[in-house]
DNA sequence: ACCTGAACACCGTTCAAGT
DNA sequence: ACCTGAACACCGTTCAAGT
């Protein structure tokens, strides 16, 4: 059966989110991803960079993981579904989570739900120009809010998260109505 | 002169901002730190709980230097002056901005600046009830955006920013004025 | 091709000891 | 009260060497 490779970098990969999961950001390191692996930790850079790209993968990873709505179901109830998936991602991964708004949105995975969000809100009638502004507006919202809500920057009981989304919510409803009628308008 | 300490907090704080400024996170250490104050890191302990403390040290010292827009100024231009504060710290401090979205918004340096934003609102004549809501939503759009752009996650031109930004100015004049309408009819 | 041994230049943090 | 010496248990990363 000849030689084979004893890891790749998936299951590097794996075990770093493994790790991340259990012991947040600091647990992942090179030695305790080898470690859990068998392996000593130069062997991991035959399939990642260095640290960083180990990181970018388990964002990847955590990008990709995330169920896309059905496109047959409302718009509002495709953008809800996503926002909760956020927020579950944000609670599992609370340290490494954070990243996403600080790494590059073009990644395969990323474009995925950018892609996502965007029919929404096509499909919401939303003017074509407003698209792709009003897409990172609620991408930035929702990793802002989830991230919040994960670390715990709010302080207070997790009711004013639900509250402060139902406004969100409220208001994301009249913004889409008034641009409509604003392109109506033009 | 009796016995005086070589060096307090502030000054530890001031070095360590300075460190993250020329080379970002990685760049503060202890030791760097140290070196850079004359002394062996051992003696940092003692004006700093850990490292973690060190760096919300350096984040109430961001927070503290923005200056507040004169509460004479129209709420537009006060929201507008804050946001561009926002963003000229993101860029100066590319890896330590981020940390703020992760770290209770209950320090007095977070509070000053969310009262800065409440009463901003207040005086757009945003509904009482609102206001919190508002101040939450803007302050993490806020904190994501400058994130984003300072980190390149939108990876496009320069001016897509810009083009987001005057995007939302125009929804949050809308968005004010329809709140009112809507607390005028109840 | 893939993993290991040995080595380098660091880390954060403690504790008892010095002044 | 404040800083230091010595020490501990780690880090990420390299490079040549093994199979």
């Amino acid at each position: 059966m000849g030689r084979r490779a004893l890891i790749d970098r998936t299951v590097v990969l794996d075990v770093a989110a493994e790790l991340a999961e259990d012991g947040g950001f600091a647990a992942v390191t090179m030695q305790a991803v080898a470690e859990r692996l068998g392996v000593t930790p130069m062997a991991l850079y035959r399939h990642v960079n260095d640290k960083a790209d180990l990181f970018d993968g388990v964002l990847e990873r955590l990008l990709l993981e995330i169920e896309l709505p059905d496109e047959s179901v409302a718009w509002q109830e495709r953008l809800r579904v996503l926002a909760d998936a956020a927020r579950a991602t944000a609670q599992r991964h609370p340290e490494v989570f954070p990243l996403l708004l600080q790494r590059p949105s073009t990644t395969p995975g990323a474009l995925r739900i950018r892609g996502a969000i965007c029919s929404a809100l096509r499909d919401a009638g939303l003017p074509e120009d407003d698209v792709p502004h009003a897409e990172r507006l609620l991408s930035t919202l929702a990793v802002g809010f989830a991230t919040s809500e994960a670390t715990g920057r709010f302080e207070g009981p997790d009711e004013a998260v639900e509250a402060d989304i139902a406004f969100l919510r409220e208001l994301l409803l009249d913004l889409v109505e008034l641009r409509r009628q604003a392109a109506a308008r033009a």
